[in-house]
DNA sequence: TAGTTAACACCTAGGTGGAAACTT
DNA sequence: AAGTTTCCACCTAGGTGTTAACTA
């Protein structure tokens, strides 16, 4: 995932669907992004690998984002899809715009977090998230991502570019082929290739992200609006991801 | 001020900063627009005056725009300028997009509501807003205005047009001027009028939209948290406008 | 050399009044 | 004739990867 000092959104977003809420109950539903281990990486262009580049830096500032529907009750998270894609990364350490802080060339992973809002009284972005009774979270392994500040793969670009709406510009069939190559792609029987690309028509994809796909949308079920605890919560993780 | 069947922003946007509140409790700031009077009004070109025409249309389904921050600790919103930029106007009675419903040529004033949390729990865009205690409402006379669907007058389009940053394009220093007309403008000893146009500049300026300057920030002040009741507002709001 | 930064062209998304077509 | 609607060029605001310059 691509970071910048001013901060970037991430793509694709997070998206995730909750049921099991209490309809009547307010949460707070937060993101955070937590190191998967604690190594550096570097990228081996020949074998196309991330490979260990020795220990992680040292920890930066925790940042928690928010979601800006927050609070609101259990029935309005549940009627919609809940979609992050207002969160931004930063590898500014001293960012001052509430940004998720993260180090480039480290690997981690998002988790989703509902919290009951009289659990939540004293949540801040710039706070850990509180834990016990009435706070639960949610992780997906698919969703782990490599931090970059430039891709270092070109399939990973490409599926960017081809995916992202604002990233139109760059498309093949858009300004930047050039001569003889666009006239060449102009052949409908040409182009099948690369202009779908998805994660399955590309075996051996180095995970700089792994399944980008699955981001799309994810589902949370909390066991019942009574057994709002973070022990029901790891049996849920564990039957959805396991 | 342009309303559409789609939905027109107001401009300029109504402004506000608010005093007095309990800073630990919590509020919702909704913003409603009230008839000033039973009359349809139609403009008169030769006279640039607003005259009556008419009693008023029969009445829309009434709207409330809750300040999408809402809701907030007082602390919050005394914070802040309170903006109400994104909040539409439309002419559509069957809308459903949760604009304000008003009618054309008719005249229209504001209110700005204060409603402790406690007493907002029905809150909704689609019901009028609670009266009692915990609630209290503000307007402000230089805030009146008219609807139109397309300006009557060239004073108010040339005001929208220099100071909305989204009208831009049809400024004099755009490619709007035609020929000579452009030249002449462009010496600086022929460009005072019209480009920092106010209301203070034009006298006997039509009431299409009145002291739009106003808007840009009102002060409001409660009394004391203790004494937020319908009463106070309205000695308070006689000291500030009247 | 490997990684980062800043400026940039090219997009999406949506807020302006103008002008012509349309409605009543 | 008077008012409304639709489409449009022209903006603001901001999200993309590219590129070349920069840094350690």
């Amino acid at each position: 995932m691509i970071i910048t000092k001013a901060g970037r959104r991430m793509f694709p977003a997070m998206r995730v669907k909750i049921s099991g809420l209490d309809p009547h109950q307010q949460y707070y539903i937060a993101m955070d992004i937590v190191p998967v281990d604690n190594k550096r990486y570097r990228y081996v262009y020949h074998s196309s690998k991330w490979m260990v580049a020795g220990n992680a830096d040292s920890p930066v500032p925790p940042r928690v984002y928010i979601h800006p529907d927050s609070p609101a009750s259990g029935e309005t998270w549940m009627r919609q899809v809940i979609s992050f894609d207002k969160l931004k990364l930063t590898n500014n350490e001293l960012d001052d715009q509430g940004h998720i802080i993260l180090h480039s060339m480290h690997k981690y992973q998002p988790r989703v977090h509902v919290i009951r809002k009289d659990c939540g009284d004293d949540l801040s972005p710039i706070k850990p998230i509180p834990s016990g009774e009435g706070v639960k979270a949610f992780s997906f392994p698919e969703t782990v991502f490599t931090t970059v500040t430039a891709y270092q793969n070109q399939q990973i670009t490409r599926l960017k570019i081809d995916r992202n709406p604002f990233a139109k510009g760059f498309r093949d069939s858009g300004r930047n082929r050039m001569g003889l190559e666009a006239l060449v792609e102009s052949y409908a029987f040409w182009r099948p290739s690369l202009r779908t690309l998805t994660f399955e028509d590309i075996p051996g994809i180095p995970k700089q992200e792994y399944a980008a796909r699955s981001f799309r949308g994810r589902d949370i079920f909390l066991a019942n609006p009574d057994s709002f605890s973070p022990h029901s919560l790891s049996r849920n993780l564990g039957s959805k991801d396991g």
